[in-house]
RNA sequence: GCACCCGUAGCUCAGCUGGAUAGAGCGCUGCCCUCCGAAGGCAGAGGCCAGAGGUUCGAAUCCUCUCGGGUGCGCCA
């Protein structure tokens, strides 16, 4: 249910009528052709831009279209109202009855309202968080998490078979610093006095990882050396790690459909397969890179190794998979990983990175591209750095000095909700300002606060209309008189409210769910602007003293308002608040 | 040096994947509460959308160049 759509298939059809009785041209195509919200309300509920789009290809005055457009759609009653303006906009305004039967519709339809078939079935792929096994999540894995949560919901609520998946870095070098930093808590819980080099993990996060270590094979590892123990202890590391952040991402209300080892790839054939695929398409050659312009490594040397040639799918530079020693690069599995996911069967992939890896989006496309023949796309999202800070000062991390700051400390501090929400109030390749004491403020400027006082308020009306004795379940406010909606204040926010499907379309295309935060700030906005209006003007309070039937209906609208919140606070991962305290 | 991201009100940021007179919050200015819907409300000022070209009916949005900020840049993960 999209008002937007539907008018739009109803300037579509008038197009196709004119072009049938040979007011224009056979043939025009019609795909440019859009139904949107005008910037300015006073020009009309909705605007199309038909006429200024046909006029070249119609070799036509875009007024002449528009005037024979405008006389056919007022046949439909839905449109009040079709008038020509500017350089030949069409301007539309609806039947007032129009957007009072949306807020019936509404709360028939209840949490399925917005709800749209753009993905129809498609299977989606989102790769989120993807942190190495090494020890607990941080801040800047939180805003990943949120943001990749947000819009695994985002688009399955568009319609799309979404799969939300973590891919677990657990087969390369930095597990063994793991469990090298394991083994040293391990020989410190017997008793022993342990230094950490540069190149361990220091964390205390491992203390009792190493007990544990030492519970489970006593003294069998002490004074023994790596070959016998390594591998062993890696495992029962990243195993401890995965469950640490398995926790941590509970705690946050993040739950992943599959958990994928990077590990699994090796020794399976799984990365020659990939490679021996690019290889058939002539992708793979030995040869030596040229040395990177300006800052030259200094220990640069030429030397020959494996490429990949990223160049025939728009990367900058061909890249290793094998380093000159044969083993492979890291991209070599990612390779591989990718590939799996094609294999799959994923109609589109989408990667969600931290902003410092920017420098390997074009390889992985290139990589998608080459091995899905083109057929499979890849959106890589950026999350840039989040800036914490405590009562408008600056908050430093250091590991060293102990103020480094987990997922876990800031979930713990303002809970998950108001986390995740704030998360999303910047676009994710937005830098993000995180201030421990403002998002937890009661006031206008906490977009958190403002959203959930909307929805509490509402409630709270529920709440007095049923000790008043009004019947205010969804079923009977649906059946209300809802003709009796007729204040313009009124009407404006029903507007607001169906605009929500469009929304929610437009930020699952652009794979943008902060859109989805911005709109409900928006809306609430609107709640509480029509709510102040009823305190100079008693007939807009939603609670009408002895007549319940303009409380239905009026209460009817401000239950609307907040099954759209609660609809976009789901997507969100946010719970509706029905009370503030 | 190259690539990617960013540059919009004093500040923090939206801006419909090309639409009409570019928006919001904070801050600023002015007005408004003797209880019952003020954890505020109403109104106002504030802009060369970094700059210059181009594409077209139409550009903050797309293309090119310049300036300014961030990130990354052979075998690390």
């Amino acid at each position: 249910m999209n008002l937007f759509s539907d008018i739009r298939t109803v300037v579509i059809s008038a197009l196709e009528t004119m072009m049938a009785e040979g007011r224009l041209p056979e043939g025009l195509d019609l795909a440019n052709v859009a139904v949107e919200p005008p910037r300015d309300a006073a020009h009309g509920d909705m605007a199309t831009n038909a006429a200024m789009v046909l006029a070249k290809p119609a070799k036509m005055k875009p007024r002449d279209i528009a005037d024979d457009l405008a006389a056919r759609l007022l046949a439909d009653d839905r449109i009040a109202t079709a008038e020509v303006a500017g350089p030949g906009f069409l301007n539309l305004r609806l039947a007032p009855a129009v957007w009072q039967g949306l807020v019936g519709l509404v709360l028939k339809d209840g949490a399925a309202f917005g709800k749209s078939d753009l993905g129809k079935g498609k299977k989606i792929n989102v790769e989120y968080v993807s942190a190495n096994p090494t020890g607990p999540l941080h801040v800047g894995h939180t805003r990943g998490a949120v943001f990749g949560d947000a819009l695994a919901s985002l688009l399955d609520y568009a319609g799309y078979d979404v799969t939300r998946e973590y891919y677990i870095n657990d087969g390369g070098a930095q597990v063994d610093v793991l469990a090298r930093s394991v083994y040293l808590r391990y020989l410190e819980a017997h008793g022993q006095e342990v230094t950490f080099a540069d190149g361990t993990y220091p964390g205390d996060y491992l203390i009792e990882v190493g007990e544990a270590l030492k519970a489970k094979v006593g003294e069998a590892y002490i004074g023994q050396p790596e070959e016998v123990w390594l591998e062993e202890v890696r495992e029962f590391a990243t195993d401890r790690m995965m469950d640490l952040i398995r926790e941590d991402l509970k705690v946050l209300g993040v739950e992943m459909d599959v958990f994928y080892s990077e590990k699994s790839l090796y020794g399976t054939g799984r990365i020659e397969a990939a490679l021996a695929t690019l290889e058939q398409k002539g992708l793979i050659y030995e040869g030596v890179l040229e040395p990177p312009k300006g800052k030259v490594p200094e220990d640069w040397e030429p030397r020959e190794q494996t490429l990949f040639k990223s160049t025939e799918h728009g990367d900058d530079v061909d890249r290793p998979v094998k380093k000159s020693d044969g083993a492979w690069t890291y991209f070599a599995p990612d390779i591989a990983y990718h590939y799996d996911k094609i294999t799959r069967g994923f109609d589109a992939l989408i990667d969600v990175f931290g902003a410092d890896h920017g420098g390997y989006v074009k390889r992985m496309k290139a990589a998608v591209s080459a091995l899905s023949d083109g057929k499979v796309s890849v959106d890589i999202k950026l999350c840039q750095l989040v800036k914490l800070f405590k009562n408008g000062e600056p908050f430093k991390m250091s590991k060293r000095a102990g103020t480094f700051i987990t997922l876990r400390d800031v979930v713990d501090q303002v809970g998950p909700d108001v986390t995740r929400f704030v998360m999303l109030t910047r676009k994710n390749d937005a830098p993000l300002d995180f201030d421990f004491d403002k998002v937890l403020e009661q006031s206008k400027d906490n977009p958190v606060f403002y959203v959930q006082y909307a929805n509490a308020r509402v409630c709270s009306v529920l709440r007095k209309a049923v000790e008043a004795g009004i019947a205010v379940d969804d079923a009977t406010l649906a059946a209300a008189d809802l003709s009796l909606l007729d204040h313009e204040a009124e009407i404006a926010v029903a507007k607001k409210i169906a605009e929500w499907p469009r929304l929610v379309e437009i930020a699952a295309r652009t794979n943008e769910p902060h859109r989805v935060a911005f709109y409900l700030y928006e809306l609430a906005g609107d709640l509480h602007g029509l709510w102040n209006r009823g305190n100079d003007d008693m007939s807009l309070r939603f609670l009408q003293e002895d007549n319940p039937a303009a409380s239905q209906a009026k209460i009817a609208l401000a239950r609307a308002v907040t099954v759209v919140i609660s609809a976009g606070l789901g997507i969100l991962g946010v719970t509706p608040a029905e009370e503030m305290r």
